[in-house]
DNA sequence: GTCATAGGTGTGGTGATTACACCTTTTTCT
DNA sequence: AGAAAAAGGTGTAATCACCACACCTATGAC
């Protein structure tokens, strides 16, 4: 009893290694754009102007812009009317044999935690204009007709899930998953049935969401994530 | 529709401020100790094998020590039986008229998220030792006669919960979430009713967890959480 | 054709972090 | 008593990330 569990020992003695401004700001403008929460070919604000709302330097913020440039990510175009844009086919998912190590999988239950509290925080929070944009949404999932424009979608329906629980933090967090969650989406085939399923449940959601039934539309979406987690669980490394 | 919620665009172009290796520690090693993990009294590993641990040099792990020292966390001896240990009476929460900002309270959605995370992962994977401890823990509480010891037993039990939940992520979120939760809890009374009540709940959700019930022990969750923010949004500074 | 607005470049300085060598204190063992 | 061992305590120099700032270059708008 005065033992503690071993995971709480661990987890205070684990490595400590803060990330730099410089790999934290590729991570953070990277994962936007894979998301595509910032959209191709759209403008990023200029150089100085970006280095005061990050409020880093400006030559931090170059080494970063600078990065995702040669990794195909941005193209930056000099004059008056130029600026830093984003590629109008940046690259997907990591590379194409990219390693996926045991700690790539943790994210699975990381994400379990954020949706769940994303969607109870919006069923009691959710307003009017934010459900509508969630059906919005699926509907723009119904329409899809490649895959990517699919997960397009699907990305900024869960990111607008935290949103509308009125939750920065959340927000922040369910970007950063999604972000995860990508290398590990990239895996798996995407037969329309699945998706279709998937996006149904995705409608019933909002729906729940709607009447302010929290408890369904938690137990809803926890069978919604554990739908990737099966297909997931068949490719495991151990 | 090609428009993005305004927070997600902000949360993209949020000030990027990674901590220092030295922050990062002192917040790990303090945290650690306020919660009672590291107990009164129990020696540190030496610094030279301790700053493998952390895959830091010694000179910033010292730096650390010094700033837990002079705050009365740690109490230091030389010597061969000598060593780093934690002060048998260390400063429990931030100082007395400590200043809570707005962003202090941006915990609390994200304590939901974590905690709900947690319980449906532990009624879907907790074995039966996790579960017993647990029950266990509620009897520390049931037992405690001052509110501190009662709290140390509260925080255990909510780690433990994430330890259930067989995610070592989880257990370093949940942990961080009880750090950052220990100096608005500082701030409410509490009569024993209420902590009674409240040991009622954990006891009632160990038993949900027993048989599996992960809707009821989740929703038995948010209600408990509820409780405190009830209590602390009279509080807020706005 | 000039000027405003953008990206591109270079310099020097500061602070955080590291590696490494060495000193001092205290216990334990012979 | 004396030596060895194990711990914390100290100092130094190198490196790296980050920053502020000044300046250069390209180019579209008027």
């Amino acid at each position: 009893m005065t033992e503690d569990g071993a995971a709480a020992e661990e987890a205070v003695f684990a490595p400590v290694r803060p990330p730099t401004t410089f790999e934290e700001t590729v991570e953070r403008l990277g994962t936007a754009i894979r998301l595509g929460l910032l959209a191709p070919g759209s403008r990023l604000p200029p150089e100085r102007q970006l280095a005061r709302k990050l409020a880093i330097s400006r030559s931090t913020l170059r080494q970063a812009l600078t990065t995702l440039t040669q990794s195909g990510h941005l193209v930056s175009r000099r004059g008056r009317a130029g600026g830093t844009f984003v590629a109008e086919e940046p690259p997907l998912a990591g590379g194409p044999g990219e390693l996926l190590d045991e700690a790539a999988w943790a994210v699975l239950d990381y994400r379990v935690a954020i949706e769940m509290g994303a969607v109870q925080l919006a069923a009691e929070r959710a307003n009017a204009e934010q459900l509508s944009r969630l059906e919005e949404l699926t509907a723009g999932m119904a329409g899809a007709e490649e895959f990517e424009e699919y997960r397009r979608f699907d990305i900024r329906f869960h990111i607008s899930l935290a949103e509308a629980a009125a939750s920065p933090r959340l927000v922040t967090a369910m970007t950063e998953v999604q972000g995860q969650m990508s290398d590990l989406i990239s895996l798996i085939a995407h037969p329309t049935e699945v998706l279709t399923r998937s996006n149904d449940q995705h409608r019933r959601l909002v729906m729940l969401l709607r009447s302010g039934d929290a408890p369904g539309a938690v137990s809803l979406l926890r069978k919604h994530i554990e739908g990737t987690e099966h297909i997931l669980a068949g490719l495991l490394p151990s």
